[in-house]
DNA sequence: GCCGTAACAATCTGCCGGCC
DNA sequence: GGCCGGCAGATTGTTACGGC
């Protein structure tokens, strides 16, 4: 008798492999590997599967058959950042692989530079690109022996070396680190954008029309969050100005306006 | 090395017959 | 009718092996 559990339909093994269309031994193999959970034990030689088991396992043969990513790389992608993502939209963001920003990156107005040669035409100096290289920021592609940087590490080399003339300079402390906190911070924006995105679109539009709207609204996002984060510097300097104003213990903005 | 597949022993399940 | 034991088949996890 299958547990009862509300109305999470429950299968033995042998109806999750009629229902996967693969073999025990394959499953098995799946749970070994980490890529499908554990069953539900109900003694030493019984267990119970769910839906999904079968959602993950239909995942796994689609992510091979149409996208020939080894079981290594489809674990990565189930785990998906802290799996709050469903079965479809997974694979939805697997579909957008290579789909999007790919007219930016066919035409690029800037020749491809090595690090050397970053450093002497935008100023960057070589300690910054390893560190934003170390940092994940810089993204540069191998080619043969030589390690090339791109439009996007071209253009933050410049934004840097402009951060610098403008006043941030490494004397006064503003070392390239500085440059982490941006990212966990936009890291953890667009995860939690892909959720809401992909959570919308799944399901109700072609792939091909989904990765065209996502380049279309990336530029337009890009200048939102640039009005955003100006509004919220002057945000918090009027906060910091007002509140000062009170006799007693210094304000402290983490405790809400 | 990756991705399964096959074989094996242990254990469970379901059926049947015997007994009370 | 209900309980118990025996048996065959089903199912399990583990491990060694094979094809590419």
């Amino acid at each position: 008798m299958p547990p009862k559990k509300s109305n999470i339909k429950m299968m033995r093994m042998k109806e999750l492999t009629a229902a996967a269309g693969v073999p025990r031994g394959t499953i098995q193999f799946y749970i070994k590997e980490g890529l499908i959970p554990k069953p539900i034990k109900q003694s030493a030689n019984s267990a119970f599967y769910t839906e999904e088991h079968l959602n993950d396992i239909l995942l796994i043969k689609e992510l091979q058959s149409k996208r020939f990513l080894p079981l290594s790389v489809i674990k990565e992608v189930m785990m998906g950042g802290g799996g709050k993502l469903s079965v479809n939209e997974i694979s939805t963001l697997v579909e957008l692989d290579g789909k999007v920003f790919s007219n930016i990156e066919e035409i690029p107005e800037l020749k491809p530079l090595t690090a050397k040669q970053l450093s002497k035409q935008t100023g960057i100096s070589l300690e910054d690109i390893k560190i934003l290289e170390d940092m994940g920021i810089f993204t540069p592609i191998k080619k043969g022996t030589k390690k090339l940087y791109g439009e996007d590490d071209i253009r933050f080399a410049e934004c840097r070396v402009k951060a610098i003339q403008v006043g941030l300079t490494p004397g006064l402390g503003f070392h390239i680190g500085f440059a982490k906190i941006h990212k966990e911070f936009i890291r953890k924006l667009v995860d939690e954008e892909s959720k809401v995105f992909l959570r919308l679109l799944t399901g109700k539009l072609e792939i091909e029309k989904i990765a065209e709207i996502l380049e279309a609204v990336t530029p337009i996002i890009n200048t939102m969050l640039g009005i955003m984060h100006k509004k919220e510097i002057e945000n918090t300097i009027k906060w910091y100005v007002l509140n000062s104003k009170a006799e007693g213990e210094l304000p402290d903005r983490e405790k809400g306006e």
